[in-house]
DNA sequence: GTAAAAGTTGGAGTCGACTCCAAGTCAAGG
DNA sequence: CCTTGACTTGGAGTCGACTCCAACTTTTAC
């Protein structure tokens, strides 16, 4: 069984785009369970492993912090997430989130396209606009974003 | 002219979603320009510049860095564009940054959709699959997003 | 007149996410 | 046997983006 293609840190960085830093930093941190090792130490990984590393440079193009991550794992490792009803809670409540982020892109991407169009016309970026009908964003979706409150404040 | 209806910084706060200090850093770090005064020192602000505070935090909720954000501005504040042609080559390519990050969302929600459907099925992020053909990932794009390579060497 | 509320400044501190480094191990080649 | 290269570890350093603070002024409220 373990004739199943292994690839070291190197070729798992190459073939990720994530750096061997970055990779042995998350293992740290434990966003990534400790990986196999060999005789000598050295970490092994598989597909399975590269697929997550993959999810997780995904996320984090995204914007997401790493501890937002966590419960994507979670999933991404054992199989039926219906098993934890406050992890699919979790899950939903992040898809929302990332719906309306593509909202928030796409209102990015129409100002942009109205800057290079005709160089004249203002666009906004969040839902509450009272200029005229002109736009069209994408989806009628509240625009709330990650975490709207911006106290972060210390408990 | 200036009876504009204008913000103080803390209207403006409550208004954009961003804090008063963050909105002092910007300015301080030039990411805004230096915000007219009254009399008593105090900042003073007008719709245009709360669109423009809207617009950099709508960019950072995609995960933009603050120092990317610079050229958007550049359109934002004068009119016409097109009499800065590298900056419309600029605003071309973050487009497509954008348009391959909606990409990259999108797949995170067929992701967790998957996930939350039927609790088994594994998907993936990047474009490189040698599954089946059960998934359409929104568009046929290259999903390079933000700078691939990982290499952030200092000069 | 005094005190509270809201603003100003410069600078220090924090936090997340790396990134780099030194010291050490191991496997193969000359 | 010694060096080279790919790896290990723990820990230090860096950088971006805030966030907080102290000291101060000004305006309004009683």
């Amino acid at each position: 069984m373990k004739t199943e293609l292994a690839y070291t840190i190197k070729q798992t960085a190459d073939q990720t785009g994530v750096s061997e830093d970055t990779i042995r930093y998350y293992e740290k941190i434990a966003l990534l369970p400790r990986a196999e090792r060999r005789d000598n130490g050295h970490r092994v990984y598989r597909e399975e492993d590269l697929r997550t590393i993959r999810l997780l440079s995904c996320l984090k193009k995204t914007g997401m912090p790493l501890e937002e991550m966590r419960p994507f794992l979670a999933v991404s490792v054992d199989a039926d997430p219906a098993d934890h009803p406050e992890l699919v809670a979790h899950l939903k409540s992040h898809r929302e989130n990332i719906v309306s982020q593509i909202a928030s892109l796409q209102q990015v991407v129409d100002f942009i396209d109205m800057k290079l169009a005709l160089g004249r016309y203002r666009g906004e970026c969040d839902g509450d606009e009272r200029e005229g009908a002109k736009k069209k964003p994408v989806s009628p979706m509240e625009m709330s974003h990650f975490s709207a409150t911006s106290k972060t404040g210390k408990s």
